[in-house]
Formats: structure tokens, sequence, C-alpha cells
DNA sequence: ATGTTTCATTCACCTTTGCCAACG
DNA sequence: GCGTTGGCTTTGGTGAATGAAACA
């Protein structure tokens, strides 16, 4: 338990941008090589999948709908991610092997068994004959029964939370890229030469106003044109001049000239952008994955050919990729492109980019070989393998199949966007507020008479989504000044109500909207999204983004800083304003808003204001007015926005609401305290703050955090217990029984707890439980007058001293299907604290220098057997082996002495190895020592020598014999 | 057609204080 | 005979999350 909380807690500590970038691009990596290893092992049943699907006259029965384990999905993707090539390879070249289930180890035929193959009549195959084989499909495509789908494991979690955060640290890099590249000083010489006198006026205003951008806005438009894709690679700097010059370019690249046009006329202007990241969770990846490069497809984060980072290797591992093949998993990858005409002609329309362009590049390629696939699958019976529709939303099957019809009708979507868009300009209708969607509904309706009801499920999707703007400040409006949301690309001005109904549209999620300036970011997301609890929960831990946007938040605030000054009752009237305008944007006739204060919560403005003001750097003088930075008064705004959220109409939001709650979503452990105020209703339901859910915990549960029920208090609420008691004193009850189900579990609420009051520590008599014990859960826990001393064997000391002391209980482990206390240290009074510790002390010092001596002795004692073994080997040798070895009989004996002087050397701490140095320097000296026999070794200083590196010292006799001397 | 509610299912987390035979 | 060691039965209830069907 405490090493999760642990690992939480290091998950959630705050480092420096590229520490949190390195860590979870780190963990990234760590996890793809390791799963590319265990990927490695599942390879070959993985190809023997693909194979057995790519043949469907050799594999089990087939049906056109596959339902893939979800995890199963993810070891392809892997697989395809860390090593492409490889996969290629397999895809290819085992089935020219003929690769089959045939070929299929045992194992991977249990596997394929395993796949939920559904029956479907074959009729009997004659191997001889190479006829072609028709299977008979059971079901029609459009009936795509689920299988219940494997939950996603914690793995996958896991793996898909650090593929979202490295995609956010990736976009957020991005959006550093293109806020540097509006600063640009000759693309803001360029555009300000490019633009009318009369209008070079506009920054010349002192109170700048949303009004007064608007002729700014339509000049832009008039000049400046979205178009759908860019083939050339770039750099986005130079992608930027490149627009500039041919005045069109990717909405990316027309909303960062805006900006830069903006910054041209000294206003402060920031690039914004909505970071559509990979999902935090593992299986809704699919879905927003597609979508996501759909809406690329056309508006582009990625496709923009600029080269975020060098050109990768093909066969690199891209986890992005591997991700992303995730939510494809296209089996036809490799197989089927050929099969794919409808798309090619489509990428020739410079949708597509090079193989291997970028990780983006293969993001997109695969995205369209995906599509490339479903459009083909009624025409092109390649495509046979689009079977991962079995995990599809039937909206998706629909869009599919709208999306077929729309591409063979027409040439592209995007191409006609780019049509439109110069009709409207042929028009001159430079006026058009119509939203993305609407435009896109018009597209269908106008060019497209083909493709009916197309317009809905391309407009479902991400297309025409505003991925990207930029917010102007306005000092004159608001009173306190305000950031105006402008769009250039929709012709849009202080809309920023309209981003979120314009992005739910076309299916994107708002979960992230970043502000580019000074190299810096912040997210102002709360200023678009009205309806936070739909994204909270699709947000990456807020600790984490917080601690990643922390150094980037203070750049964006040095860049766009300046000094506000107001009074208390700007103050009061501004955010006043502010709350009435969320209030009637907000009105719902289903939902009866308590008004006045109850959204707030009962907390008056002035006191969020107040509130928010201990954290950032307000000045108060004397006079009742305040000086405020650009940065700060935002996050009030942001912070008051978070506090106003309107009362969602749907109860499923309330289950796990931030601000909110409502009874019925109460688990049984939580109850409100105080049930007020009453913030509205919804469906007849009374609504609460979340701040009167209090949590309820049993008397021992609150011993642990050192409080404790106070006297005459009485359970706020009582569980029946369904926990088997333990096995009373006759056991066959237990059997007769079933178990023992009675009683109840009492619990307490926060308010009717204090301070834990435990019996004090006399006369050096520890207090302990009936168990003998102190349950030490914190220090809280501790006897006052006890100390905890967490050392080990520090019990036998206390013993010994015959203090009194009990034994700390920490925690507990399960083991064995049961419960074990862990015990760690003893509880003592203070009093005896030093002395058990110098007893301690000593004791361990005794123990240590026992420890060692024992050690020593065993070393030797191992020596002495290893060299008597030695010894009884060699004079086997010599009596029974080959005579060559007679000569060594000297030695033996020679040895044996020595020996025996190991044995009984203990008083210099070394043991002697004999050894002769070397056979043949043994041969060489066989004559000489035969001669010598009786002679008595001398080893003088001058003639040893000594080994650092083994701590060998070599010690000679003039007669050629060495020992070695080990020192211990 | 779309959004919401209800219900069933699945998964992960929390639970929480021995016994007994073999061996030295 | 006594103390120590290590293996043994790997629980089962609960809530959260999820998806499908029903309903509005």
């Amino acid at each position: 338990m405490r090493t999760r909380a642990e690992s939480k807690r290091q998950k959630q500590s705050p480092g420096t941008l590229a520490d949190i970038s390195e860590e979870a691009v780190g963990r990234l990596l760590k996890r793809a090589n390791k799963r590319s290893c265990s990927g490695k092992k599942k390879h070959d049943n993985i190809s023997s999948r693909h194979d057995s699907i790519d043949t469907p006259e050799i594999g089990p029965n087939r049906n056109d709908k596959l339902d893939v384990d979800p995890r199963d999905k993810w070891n392809i993707s892997e697989v395809e991610g860390c090593n492409r090539d490889a996969l290629q390879k397999t895809a290819g070249e085992e089935r020219l092997d003929g690769g089959s289930i045939q070929n299929a180890s045992p194992e991977n035929v249990n596997e394929l068994n395993d796949l939920d193959w559904e029956d479907g009549s074959i009729p009997i195959l004659d191997s001889t004959t190479n006829l072609p084989v028709t299977i008979e499909i059971g079901e029609t495509p459009n009936s795509n029964r689920r299988k219940p789908a494997r939950r996603s494991s914690a793995e996958d979690k896991e793996l898909a939370e650090l593929v979202h955060k490295v995609h956010l640290l990736c976009l957020l890099a991005r959006g550093r890229l293109i806020d540097s590249a509006c600063d640009d000083p000759l693309i803001q010489a360029s555009l300000l030469s490019l633009l009318p006198k009369h209008l070079l006026n506009a920054s010349k205003v002192t109170q700048l106003t949303a009004t007064a951008l608007y002729p700014l806005v339509h000049w832009f438009q008039n000049n400046f044109h979205v178009r759908s894709s860019t083939s050339a690679e770039r750099s986005f700097r130079l992608g930027l001049a490149f627009a500039l010059e041919t005045r069109e370019g990717t909405p990316e690249e027309i909303v960062a000239l805006s900006v830069a046009l903006f910054r041209a006329l000294n206003l402060t202007t920031r690039f914004l952008s909505i970071l559509d990241v990979a999902s935090l969770k593992p299986d809704a990846g699919e879905y927003e994955i597609f979508s996501q490069d759909a809406s690329r497809l056309s508006k582009g984060i990625f496709k923009s050919s600029t080269l975020m980072v060098a050109r990768p290797n093909k066969a690199s591992v891209s986890p992005v990729k591997s991700f992303s093949s995730n939510a494809i998993d296209n089996i036809c990858e490799t197989s089927q492109r050929g099969s794919c005409k409808s798309w090619d002609s489509y990428s020739a329309c410079d949708i597509t980019q090079s193989e291997g362009s970028s990780v983006a590049g293969d993001l997109d390629n695969k995205m369209s070989d995906s599509l490339a696939c479903e459009a083909g699958h009624d025409t092109s019976e390649g495509c046979l393998t689009k079977k991962v529709q079995g995990t599809k939303r039937k909206g998706d099957l629909e869009f599919e199949r709208q999306l077929e019809i729309a591409l063979s009708a027409t040439a592209s979507v995007t191409l006609e966007n780019k049509i439109q868009s110069n009709a409207s300009d042929l028009d001159g209708n430079s006026m058009d507020f119509s939203s993305p969607l609407k435009r896109v509904k018009r597209i269908v309706s106008e060019e497209s008479p083909s493709s009916q009801g197309i317009s809905t499920a391309v407009g479902s999707r991400k297309v025409g989504s505003p991925l990207y703007w930029a917010e102007v400040y306005c000092s004159g409006e608001n009173l306190t000044g305000k950031w105006v949301h402008v769009d250039v690309v929709n012709a849009v001005v202080d809309g920023e109500q309209k981003v979120e109904a314009m992005a739910a549209a076309c299916k994107t999620s708002l979960r992230y909207v970043v502000a580019f300036a000074g190299r810096g970011a912040k997210d102002v997301t709360r200023r678009y999204c009205m309806k936070w609890y739909r994204i909270a929960s699709r947000r990456v831990n807020s600790i984490w983004w917080d601690a990643v946007l922390a150094p980037l938040k203070e750049l964006e605030a040095g860049a766009t800083g300046g000094m506000v000054h107001m009074d208390k009752q700007q103050i009061e009237s501004s955010t006043e304003h502010e709350k009435a305008k969320t209030s009637r944007e907000l009105g719902n006739p289903n939902q009866d808003v308590v008004p006045g204060d109850a959204i707030l919560h009962g907390k008056s403005t002035l006191e969020v204001v107040k509130e928010y003001g201990k954290k950032i750097d307000i000045e108060s003088s004397v006079n009742n007015s305040f000086v405020a930075t650009r940065s700060s008064l935002e996050d009030m705004e942001l912070e008051t926005r978070a506090l106003t959220e309107p009362l969602p109409t749907n109860q499923q939001a309330y289950r796990n609401h931030q601000l909110y709650a409502i009874e019925r979503w109460l688990t049984k452990y939580q109850l409100l305290y105080p049930k007020a105020p009453v913030l509205g209703f919804c469906s007849g339901h009374p609504v609460y703050p979340r701040s009167c859910v209090q949590t309820l915990k049993t008397k021992e549960r609150w011993l642990r955090e050192g409080l404790q029920v106070k006297a005459h208090e009485l359970p706020v609420k009582e569980l029946k217990r369904s926990v088997r008691l333990p096995r009373v004193s006759d056991p066959e009850d237990d059997e007769c029984g079933g178990g023992n189900y009675e009683g109840t579990i009492q619990l307490y609420g926060k308010w009717q707890l204090e301070a834990l009051h435990l019996p004090r520590a006399v006369n050096g008599i520890v207090p302990k439980n009936e168990r003998g014990q102190v349950e030490v859960w914190s220090q809280k826990c501790l006897p006052p007058g006890t100390v905890h001393l967490r050392l080990p064997r520090v019990f036998y000391v206390a013993k010994r001293l015959e203090i009194d002391y009990a034994p700390a209980m920490v925690g507990f482990e399960f083991r064995n299907g049961r419960s074990h206390p862990i015990f760690d240290g003893i509880v003592v009074c203070a009093e005896f604290k030093d002395a058990i510790l110098e007893a301690y002390v000593e004791e361990e010092e005794r123990r240590e220098a026992e420890e060692k001596k024992r050690n020593e002795m065993q070393a030797i004692s191992r020596w002495y057997q290893l060299l008597c073994s030695i010894i009884t080997r060699q004079r086997l040798n010599n009596r029974y082996g080959d005579s060559s070895l007679a000569q060594t009989s000297t030695d033996i004996q020679r040895n044996s002495r020595l020996c025996a002087q190991a044995g009984g050397c203990d008083g210099d701490r070394q043991s002697l190895v004999c050894q002769q140095e070397g056979t043949h320097r043994a041969k060489l000296d066989a004559s000489s020592a035969a001669l010598s026999e009786d002679h008595e070794h001398v080893f003088l200083t001058e003639n040893q020598s000594f080994d650092d590196d083994s701590l060998v010292l070599i010690k000679r006799c003039h007669c050629g014999f060495s020992v070695q001397v080990e020192e211990l």
C-alpha cells in the first residue's frame, strides 16, 4: 500500500519541463522496449494471425467480422510500432512462405482458438486443385453484434497515459515553435507592408475593443485563404513565409500569420491551439485517433509538413505511431495497398505525404491506408480485412460508409472546402460568419447531390473544427481589459462561447486549449469550455499538467504581462458582469437554478477575488485600489469560471462532478453534511455543493489518522456488516451456517472527531492494545511519552535492559489469503530512548565484531577444507595417477606444512594460499626442489610483490617457491 | 436521431492479527 | 521437549467503470 502511495507521489512530483518530458518519454520508451521484447515472443503468433486473416481459404471459419481482443490489438500495434520492418517482412515473407495456421506452433493454434471465430459455412476444399474459394458469410457487415469487449488492464491504461502525456508534450513543443515563428520580424514586416494604410491605425487606439478588430480580420480573411494541405516538406517558418507569399496555407499557418500581423501592430496577441491529443483511456483511442487524423487530413496539426523533429528512420520506434496503429490496427497495411485504388487517386491530390516523411507523416499515411481500405471495402475484395469494425461504434460505421460514398462521388471534401472558400471570395462574401459545420453542410448540399445524407456524417467528424485561433488583449473591453478570441479562418471575433459548440459539432474534444506567447504557454481551457465535467476525466492528472506548464506559464506571463489598475468596485462589477453573463448563457428550462450567489456556492464575488488574491500577486494599496498583472487577472477570471460552472442537466454528470453533487450518487461511505445549500435541482434531485459531501469512516479508520470520535457522538450511519466474521469457537457452526453475517459497521464523520487522546505512558510502562502491541500508523498514534524506535533487533536490547516495550505494528501484508501484521521496531517510553540507543550501538558493534569473527573463522575453515582436499587429491594422484606427477610429492609436503600454518595463523588475519606459480615454473623448478627437499623457505621482503587489483601479496623464496597471501 | 437513464457485467481494490509439520 | 522455520487454501465483498438496451 505504501509503495503505491509513494509511486503516486513520485508521479506527481514536479520538476523542470525537461525533466518531466524526459521522464515521460523515457518511461514510454522503456515500456515500448519492454513490450517489444514480449512482442517478439508473440511475434510469430501475431504474424500467424495476420496470415490466417489474409488467407481465408486455409484459415478457420471466417466471418467478415472479427472481434479482436483489445490486448491483442495492443500487441499488434506495438510490434508494428517497435519493429515495423520486421512486421512488414513478416507480413510479406511469411505469406510467401505459406505461413499459415498450419505452420503455427501449438501455442499459436491455441491463441488462434482463443480468438472469437464465428461459424460460417465452408465448402469442402480440394487441396489438390487451386480453385477459387467462396466463403459464405453468415452475417451482413451491418450486423456487428458485439462480443463483450475485454476491459483494458492497468498496464494498458498506464501506456495510454504515457502516450497521452508524450503527445501533450509534443503538441506543446509544436505550439511554442509556431509561437516563435510568429515573432519573426521579416514575416511581421512583410505583413505590415501588405496592410492597407487605413488599417495601420488599429494599433494606435488607446482603448482597444473587439469591434476595432473587425476590419483587420475582414481584410485578413479576404487576403489569406485556407489551403487543404501542403505537399512540400519545410520548416514551419519557411512554410509560413510560403503561405505569406502565396497567400494561402493550412489553418495553422493562416492563424499564425494573423498572430504575426497582430503582433506587428503592437497588439498583445497569443496563438491558441486545441491540443487534440491521443486519448487518456486505452480503448477510446481507436475512435479518437481516427477522427483526429481525419481532421488533420484537412486541417492538420501534424499534417502540415513541418518537421518538428529530425526525419526519423523508417524502422525507428515511434510510440505515437504504435499508438495510432492501435487505433486503426489495419491488417491490410502492407498487403492491401495495391487494391485500394480509390484512395490512391485521392492521395494523388496531395493529401497524403511521402512515406516516412515524419512520424506525423506516418500517422497520416496509416490513416490514408486505413481509409483506403475502408473506401475500397465494397468494391475491392482485397479489403476483406477490415475486421476491427467489431469494436467500432455504429456511428463510425455509418460515417465510414458515407465517406466511401462521398469519396467516390466527389474528388475530396477538402478540395471542395477549398473551392468553397474560393467561391466565397469570388462572391465577395467577406462577412461570412457561418460556422464550419454550416460550411460543410453547404458544400455538400451545393456540390454533391449524389452524396445525400453525407452532410451530418461528415459534419459529425472533425472536418472544419476550429483548432487554432488568436487571442488579442483588448484593454478597452470589460473594464479591466480582456483577451478577445479572434478566429481569422472562420472570421469570428469575440466568439469564445461559440468555440465549444463548433468543436462539438465537429466532434473535436476541447480537452486542452493552450495559449502560446513569448515561447511560453498557458492553459485557458476554462475560458472556452463551459461543460468542464465532460472533459475533466479525459484530462491528464492536473498536478502533472500544472508542473509541466508552470515554467511555460511564467514565460507567457512575461510576454503578455502588463499592469492593470482597478479599484474594488471595478472588480465587483466586472466579476458580477461575468457571472450574469454565464447565468444568461446557461439558462436552462429543465433546471431551476437558484438565483444569486447559489451559483458561487454562497461565496460573494469579492470573497472569491480576495481568496484568489492571496494566491496571486495583487497588490492592495491604501485607497482600496489594486494593481494586478494581466496574467493574474486572467488567472482570477479562469478560477472564477471554475467556481461558477453551470449545473449539468443530466444526473450522470453529478457522479464525479468536482463542484456539485446529488444525494443519489453518493457512495455508502459518503454523507451530505451540512445538507445545505441547495444550489438547484436536476430532475427533481436537489443539487448540493461537492464540499458538503463528507467521507465517513469507522472509529478504527479514523484512529489511523490520529483522530478519535468525541464522547457521546453517535454514528451518523450504520451499514450492515457483510464480511464474514472470524470463526467462532465451534467451527461446525461455520460449515452449517455458511458464515456469520451479523453486526453493523458504525460510521462517523469528520465533524464528530477530535485529536487522539491516548493514555500516557506512566512509570516506564508503555500503554498497549489488547494484543500487547502499539499500532503505529503515524506519529499521531504514539501514546504520549513514548517513542518509536525503528531499528532492527532493538527489542533484544530492551529485553536485555529489562525495559518495558511494545512491538510497533506498522501495517498489514496480505499473504496466502490472509492478513499478516508487519512489525517494525518497538515503542518505548521516551526516557529510555537514549539508554536503549546507546546500548543498541554497543550491541550492534559487538554483534558486528562477532559476525566478522565468525565470518573469518568460517573463511579459514573453508580454506583449510579446500587445501586439505587439494592435498588429498594430489596424494592420490601421486600414488595412483600418472608418474609425471610424482615430482610434486615434495610440494605436497610443503603445502601440507603451509596448510598447517594456515590453520593456525589466524593471529595475523591472513589466510595463506599455497600455490605453485604456474605449472611450467613448477616443472622447471622440480629438479632444484627435489634437490633441496629439506630446504626451509625464506620469504624476504624485497622479493615480495603486491597486486593492487586482487589484493594478493606474492611472497617468494629464493628457491623459486612462491606463496600468495590474500588480505581478508 | 440523439441524449439520457437503467441495468448487468467486469475488474481492481480492499480486506487486515494462523496453523501445523518438519527440523534442529 | 521446545523453539524455529517455512509452506499452505491464494478470500471474497465492494465500488467504479463500462457498455448495451430501453427510454425520453
